[in-house]
RNA sequence: GCGAGAGUGGCGGAAUUGGCAGACGCACUGGACUUAGGAUCCAGCGGGAUAACCGUAGGGGUUCGAAUCCCCUCUCUCGCACCA
């Protein structure tokens, strides 16, 4: 008998049966169940859940085919798995669907979800399905309501009138987070004005500094995402400094970090908004110029404003006030560069040392006082052409001078604090989350509105406030749910007299901040989070997700699990010990867009390939941080790696069905042994691969590499059973480890060597430190650093062996000839290098 | 401007306690099988007069030895950007 040919025709590689009959398999036997075990150690991996916008995109395909490598890979370890999937369903698209369309967003949303929910079973991703969630179902949504009103309750959610954010094309208030840095919105990029509102707001500032501190206790967190969340919160060290009004007992609060300049401060620069810039010009020759200014500035976009090259303007508003360490008077002007959110609304100006209130002066003709000396120069106000900003010696600061600026900041905030004119501070640029949509299809804001009551918070007994479903969706207009009289009009919890509801609904971000604990119970119904569930499965152990989350999302989330925790729901301070950040999926070098035309669908590549080579092609194009390009040429090598491996086996298995995989039971010699290591090694490499690096890739290419040695060994071995029991040995383990990324075309190899059980309920193999080792090495011989020669040595050959070996060596000596050799440098069974 | 990351064959990518550069795949070339091959198998594949030698964005340095460490320059990606 030969191992090498079978004249039989082999079955060929069928995806389409084969998926169908293993996703169906997996569904009847509840194999991805998960069930609380406390005697089990438990793994949660968790990828962010999708918006059912339609249809599944390559993105979600590789971001979920990643995750279930490692719940497949974590399953067979041995873990009790956690793999939930849901939608996040509340939002704008399905609004916007109603609109144009006509159709409900409800309906829009629920085909949608059916749709995808197909397309990711297609796919064969192991979740566990009874745990679906949808956040517009009002059986999760009626928990967040109750968040809302204890949070309502501890004062962590209030009401505020304020400039906020606005979309024009979405009609509809964004947080500070969901603006980008051009001053677009998130979601549509038009650009965001400014609008006076009285909104929603999560004080998200009081967890400040523990969002910070534990930025520094997230090891399982990729840095940049992290540094990307302490730059948001941006916390910066400084002194509050009072500076009084001229005639008055009152005073202006300013927040600066460089107090050392304090001497230097020629004038006050005020935002627009703050109160103190009407108040004061009021009455004076300045007063309708102020006006008009404010106006102008409030006119203003906020990318225009927020962007540093903007012309810098502003308008002395008729007063003064005194410099609290000169005593000297200096004007105040309003500045359209000064934010009100920021600090406390006002700065000191010195124009010496810092460029804005540089350029500012210049242009209004303010003096420039300079009060830092830098090392060994003299600087001149009127030569000046910019402002110096860096450390140097204190000067004109009367009995600050000759201190260093490091110092005198120390010092002077010390001052201010003893004549009760300040002192230290620390300054954030974190602002409460505003979290009022003037939206139809999200959560309704539980409140209720009582001209005698005031604000009332919806008693929980009479949660959900449901959302109602009889709406007509304009898009103009304002709130929708304003329009709906049945759903306006309520009477008050507290005095039974008519009252109304709040018409606006909370972010969407709120529905994903807390889905991931709620994945631990999703039918719990008399409580939010039961308490024995969370406690076994949280934290999420890995979250995988793209890094466009890396502020919103994750910080929204990493809040919301510390109020819930205050609130006593749970009791960890982070929802996410592990994350990885996958890259985006490309096609020709772009980001697929319809407009460009570059799209691949995933349906279609199913059909023409099977979700096995979909899911392959993911993970072996590019380690999962780097953006992938999707190439067809690619897809098709993945494909007919599969195909490799079904005929391998399918050629094999009448041959091997008969033997038992070696066991270590007898010695084995040439390509046996040869083989048989090969097989560890793989073992070896793919266990570290997934479970230490995440990179699927070297996987892979280390899978390809045992079936091409497989290929080699058949043409060379003999029938003999020792032979085929290796083979056995080496083709079942390609199987297993392959699994976690090709599971169907494996499970139903699997059963077909003769396997009962299934191969996702089969443990990991683990790997023989013994085979791994070579019996020889191949040593290469350097001269000068330059590889020369390569010699095969013995394992054990110890290094003054292998040295003489090499300096014996036919090649090496005639290289060498009479050349003196000055040293010779031996790496442990590697390298020998030669210094002639 | 500040911060983070990256730059390796025709392409995607391997190799990171400094020790054989280019694993694996794609593309390409030649061959086998074949009525046929866009299937499959075998072989080759950084450049180069196939010899020296040169090659990991460019330049310098440390070292017996550098893709890897240090310095400078360039390019790209991402984030932040009037935050006082």
């Amino acid at each position: 008998m030969s191992v090498t040919t079978d004249h039989a025709m082999p079955t060929k590689y069928d995806f389409k049966m084969i998926e169908r009959k293993w996703q169906s398999f997996w569904e009847k036997n509840g194999v991805f169940r998960a069930k609380e075990d406390p005697s089990r150690a438990k793994y949660y991996v968790l990828e962010m859940f999708p918006y059912p916008s339609g249809k599944i995109h390559m993105g979600h395909v590789r971001n979920y085919t990643i995750g279930d490598v490692v719940a497949r890979y974590k399953m067979m370890r041995g873990y009790n798995v956690l793999h939930p999937m849901g939608w996040d369903a509340f939002g704008m698209p399905a609004e916007n669907a109603a609109i144009s369309g006509g159709i409900h967003p409800a309906k829009w949303t629920m085909d949608n979800i059916n749709y995808m929910r197909n397309q990711l079973k297609a796919m064969g991703f192991s979740y566990d399905w009874e745990r679906e969630i949808s956040t517009c179902d009002p059986s999760y949504y009626k928990w967040e309501q109750l968040f809302f009103i204890k949070m309502f309750e501890k004062g962590l959610v209030y009401k505020k009138k304020g400039t906020v954010n606005w979309c024009e094309s979405c009609e509809t208030v964004l947080a500070n987070e969901q603006v980008s840095a051009s001053g677009r919105c998130w979601r549509c990029e038009s650009l965001v004005t400014q609008r006076e509102l009285d909104q929603w707001f999560f004080k998200i500032t009081d967890y400040t500094e523990e969002l910070l501190e534990y930025c520094d206790k997230l090891p399982g967190w990729p840095e940049r995402v992290l540094v990307m969340q302490r730059n948001w919160i941006g916390r910066s060290e400084g002194c509050e400094i009072h500076f009084p009004l001229e005639n008055s007992d009152t005073y202006i609060k300013v927040f600066t970090t460089r107090q050392d300049t304090v001497f230097g401060a020629t004038f006050l620069s005020l935002a627009p908004e703050h109160p103190f810039v009407l108040e004061l010009s009021k009455g004076t020759p300045q007063e309708s110029e102020v006006r008009e200014f404010i106006e102008k500035v409030k006119r203003e976009e906020v990318a225009r404003r927020a962007n540093q090259c903007t012309e810098k303007e502003g308008v002395f508003i008729g007063a003064y006030c005194i410099n609290p360490l000169t005593n000297k008077r200096i004007p105040i002007y309003a500045a359209n560069f000064v934010l009100m959110e920021y600090g406390t609304g006002a700065i000191m100006a010195v124009p010496a040392h810092d460029q804005r209130d540089f350029e500012f002066a210049k242009k209004y003709n303010i003096p420039i006082q300079v009060v830092v000396q830098p090392p060994g120069k003299t600087l001149n106000p009127d030569t000046m052409e910019g402002a110096y900003v860096d450390e140097g010696i204190l000067i004109n600061s009367g009995q600050f001078s000759g201190m260093e600026s490091v110092k005198a900041r120390e010092a002077i905030a010390e001052k201010l604090k003893s004549i009760n004119m300040g002192g230290k501070e620390v300054g954030y640029k974190l602002r409460d989350w505003g979290i009022s949509r003037q939206r139809y299809w999200g959560v309704p804001i539980p409140i209720v509105y009582c001209d005698k009551c005031g604000t009332v918070p919806v008693p929980l007994n009479d949660l959900p406030v449901l959302l109602p479903m009889d709406v007509e969706v304009t898009g103009f207009g304002g709130s929708p749910l304003a329009n709906v009289p049945d759903f306006v009009n309520t009477t008050c919890p507290n005095c039974k007299s008519a009252a109304k509801r709040e018409v606006e609904t909370m972010d969407t971000f709120v529905d994903s901040s807390w889905y991931f604990a709620r994945y631990t119970c999703p039918d719990s119904d008399k409580v939010p989070l039961d308490e024995d569930k969370i406690a076994y499965w949280m934290p999420v152990d890995q979250y995988i997700g793209g890094i466009e989350h890396a502020i919103l999302h994750l910080l929204y989330a990493r809040f919301f699990t510390k109020v819930l925790r205050d609130l006593g729901w749970m009791k960890w301070d982070e929802p996410f010990t592990n994350l990885l950040t996958q890259g985006m999926v490309l096609k020709d070098g772009a980001k697929m867009s319809k407009s460009k035309g570059n799209v691949v669908d995933p349906d279609e590549m199913i059909a023409k390939y099977g979700a096995d080579t979909v899911r392959v092609f993911c993970l072996f194009a590019s380690p999962p941080e780097r953006d992938l390009d999707w190439t067809d040429a690619g897809v098709e090598g993945s494909h007919r790696f599969l195909n490799r491996v079904w005929r391998l086996v399918m050629d094999a298995s009448t041959h091997i069905s008969h033997v038992k995989s070696y066991a270590g039971d007898s010695l084995l010699e040439g390509p046996l042994r040869s083989l048989h290591r090969k097989t560890h090694q793989t073992i070896k490499k793919v266990t570290e691969d997934i479970e230490e690096r995440f990179h699927f890739n070297t996987a892979v290419a280390s899978l390809m590499e045992l079936l091409n040695d497989i290929h080699t060994f058949r043409t060379e071995a003999k029938g003999d059973t020792l032979s085929l029991s290796v083979l056995r040995e080496a083709i079942e383990n390609l199987v297993i480890l392959l699994s976690p990324m090709a599971p169907h075309i494996c499970e139903e190899l699997w059963e077909r060597l003769g396997h009962k059980e299934c191969i996702i309920r089969s443990p990991w193999p683990e790997f023989d430190e013994e085979a791994i080792k070579e019996e020889t090495k191949v040593v290469v011989i350097q001269i000068n650093g330059k590889v020369r020669a390569k010699i095969s040595v013995n394992a054990h050959a110890d290094d003054e062996e292998i040295k003489d070996k090499a300096l014996s060596f036919e090649r090496i000596k005639s290289l060498i000839q009479d050349k003196p050799i000055k040293k010779v440098f031996v790496v442990q069974k590697k390298l020998v290098n030669i210094v002639v």
